[in-house]
DNA sequence: TTGAAAGCGCTAACAG
DNA sequence: CTGTTAGCGCTTTCAA
């Protein structure tokens, strides 16, 4: 390549990377060759001797969740301006496996990583204090960081919930949760929902926590369960939209009247919740910014070091409260 | 690290791969080191110097239609298992950004890369059989593939759509579509429906196809506008789901009767759509499997050559038609 | 079964 | 503005 332009073979890698003064005659013969020989650099090659490699590393529990494909589009849309690319880990929510795919990753030299959630033991910050790269933890901000957080406060948005259904006029209200209540977050919402009941004196009448995971479907089984146990509950707090969603659809078939007889509130304010016939109240949070500002933050990183960010969220007042 | 262990580089290298031929008080020795200073091996340099990198490269349209989600999930499931790793990358339904985007994936020397449908240009087939990497396109079986393809007969799919709407005695059908028909098989499949409608003597009365992209909203005003403007229709095929979705809560708002007055019938078979009041009818296609296939594919293709798998779709029989 | 030497393709550091 | 030199951390090849 470098002889078929004619040129030395460190011109060539300063043309590839755009970097500063370089004659335009020489640019042209580069890029000329370039295209004949339709030349693809080495990255491999070039992110180890230069000890950065333009990868970044991504670990999300899984897609099935609607609310990670969102975050991975916020990843990837800074990403690809940059001209980075995102090396992708999913840990099936499995704390173990969690640990294996981290250092599948840290083993390519990422220019950062970013984990999801902040619970991570004493094997994941070893393997990143050695790497020395920078790391975004992204959906909660509430915990002991590693580096930076981008998320939202789940207790307070559990709190807004609550004090939302109240106002409302709600008095009697149970809440239905799914995978045996993973990931943390999700617990730590149900638990600050429950006191926030507790302190407005109308405490939570019941909790239904499922083992399966969240789908529209079980979502509506639950519902009927846990107004078949407690037929009192006038509206239920549900850990996700697909659980709510569920919910509603059961409410519509069954002919309850939304929301007088029941009210229903999710989490998430996914999009499919807006169109149905009633739309769904939920608590809307900001996944596709939680994204791109993560991989904001790890390129700012170097420079400006750990922040913590709160997106904030925002209740979604639908027609089910 | 070598040092630290007392044997020679190499020996460690050999105890990291799981070489053969390595005896235990080797391999102890190099396990021992390993942990004591939690060594990460740098993937880069081998990768480099074995010219073959495991790393799989995936490119796709975007995360928004949940479809994709699913897919990567099957792709992650075998690469996981094999140790593989997948650098992603996002095209946003735009060929030149693909180009781009395949481009650099490609310069991380993947050990395969997987692509989203089957019409790729010059420029990707031109890069691609430089770098000599197994191609496996997904989505689609029909169509010149660069190598394997997984994925369902569009044209089929939308045949057997035609024919089950038919069947359920509709014979004044519209179609509704979305971001102008890209990605093209979505064309191919109104046009085989038009001409499987044509061939049945009940031809389409309207297709309304919109700018914007798919979602549930916007799939509810594309089918008050069309019902507005043609109240004869007496159903709807979507191109997807979340149009379909849209059509189904409009007509259940407006309390039309589903699936007598109106029959609608949706694409992919998205899980949501089995939970709605009235179950959704669409032509499932297996998503999850798709990635998974085209993963397996890949990883087989050094030996068995490329291959074209039909996965096959289903007629979702709901109670909307 | 283990080791020594060489070099993958690029880029940092320094010269010119 | 362009080139020379050296070496990133591994693994291939060959030898012991």
């Amino acid at each position: 390549m470098a002889t078929r332009a004619g040129v030395s073979e460190i011109s060539v890698s300063r043309v590839m990377r755009n970097a500063p003064n370089i004659s335009d005659a020489l640019r042209r013969k580069v890029t000329d060759a370039a295209n004949a020989l339709s030349y693809t650099p080495n990255r491999l090659a070039g992110a180890l001797k230069s000890q950065s490699s333009n990868l970044v590393a991504v670990v999300l529990p899984s897609m099935s969740n609607a609310v990670f494909p969102a975050v991975l589009d916020g990843i990837e849309s800074v990403l690809d301006e940059q001209g980075l690319n995102a090396v992708l880990g999913l840990s099936g929510y499995d704390p173990d496996r969690e640990v294996r795919v981290i250092r599948e990753l840290l083993s390519w030299s990422p220019k950062g990583i970013i984990l999801t959630g902040v619970h991570h033991g004493e094997a994941v910050r070893g393997m990143i204090a050695q790497m020395d790269v920078p790391v975004v933890q992204i959906m909660d901000i509430e915990g002991d960081p590693i580096g930076s957080m981008v998320g939202v406060s789940h207790s307070h948005a559990a709190i807004a919930a609550a004090d939302h259904l109240h106002a409302r006029g709600y008095r009697r209200i149970g809440y239905i949760g799914a995978w045996n209540e993973r990931p943390e977050r999700s617990l730590a919402r149900r638990l600050a929902f429950e006191q926030q009941l507790q302190h407005h004196g109308t405490p939570l009448v019941a909790a239904h926590i499922l083992e399966d995971r969240s789908s529209a479907r079980i979502g509506a089984a639950a519902t009927i369960a846990l107004l078949t146990e407690h037929p009192e509950i006038d509206c239920i707090f549900y850990a996700n939209d697909d659980l709510a969603l569920g919910g509603l659809f059961y409410a519509l078939s069954a002919g309850l009247d939304v929301p007088r007889e029941l009210g229903l509130m999710g989490f998430n304010g996914l999009d499919i919740g807006k169109a149905t016939p009633i739309p769904l109240s939920s608590i809307e949070t900001p996944r596709f910014q939680m994204g791109a500002k993560a991989a904001d933050l790890l390129l700012r990183s170097r420079t400006e070091g750990p922040q913590t960010v709160d997106l904030g969220f925002r209740v979604f007042d639908g027609g089910t409260t």
